[in-house]
DNA sequence: TTCCATAGGCACCAAGACGTAACCATGGCC
DNA sequence: GGCCATGGTTACGTCTTGGTGCCTATGGAA
């Protein structure tokens, strides 16, 4: 049931855009790129997102093929999400969108007020 | 007035997808990277948006930085919409996009409901 | 004077996205 | 039994989008 895939868009960049416009579905991607995660560890990773909500854009991700679900029963169950090679293949396309925020955000006087485009959800070396 | 700037995101991703993200923007855009455009053809080009969502959408892009809004002081007044700089950067982005669009109808066995990923609002020699 | 075209404003409404809070189910621990 | 953790749901409420309809201003044509 649920199958809002049918409801996409037809032009596909309008379809993109839906797939990947979520409130958090970003740097929830981000975190997701990095490696396997469990609901806990993304509520400590993205704090400012309620678990409902966190869920949702999940469930929404899955249902769009970018995210994979895997429960583990166990007690206390464990439940993993990981990116879809789908999934991972969002990665050049929201790097070039973040290049182009920081384009713009330069253009128009305010690199002030965007971070870096690179995320690094465990402390790799920041060379670079 | 209205210095809606203020309010994108700090995340360069999430601030253009907000930037880039409007029901219409996409395909206007496609529309101004070809020519300046006034607000009657876009109504023609895009009919199924009506007037005030189209003058939203590309008032919303003009405090963006993304298309100029030019008033010719005729008669009957004349108003050109058209792409800046900043407006035909975002070009490559949307082709990524779209292609990623693409990619993804057809990982999902749905290369039948989405459109090509070149638009030509004249009818360009459709060669390649 | 009325009508037409241009471009655009305003009031209102409907749907959806997002957020808050409370509640549920399992199974081990005390 | 009561309590904890996990992952999850449900019922709300609110804010933002997009959409419809109707109103304005200008100045020429009829």
């Amino acid at each position: 049931m649920a199958e809002i895939i049918k409801k996409l868009p037809v032009l596909p960049s309008e379809r993109a855009l839906k797939v990947i416009s979520g409130r958090w579905k970003a740097i929830i991607l981000y975190h997701l790129f990095d490696a396997p995660k469990r609901l806990s560890q993304l509520k400590k990773l993205v704090p400012a997102v309620s678990q409902k909500v966190l869920i949702q854009q999940l469930r929404e991700m899955e249902e769009h093929g970018l995210v994979h679900r895997e429960i583990f029963r166990e007690v206390p169950p464990r439940v993993e999400y990981s990116a879809t090679r789908l999934g991972q293949s969002l990665e050049p396309v929201l790097h070039a969108l973040c290049e182009w925020g920081q384009r713009h955000a330069a253009e128009l006087n305010e690199l002030d007020r965007v971070a870096d485009c690179v995320i690094r959800p465990r402390g790799a070396a920041p060379g670079q």
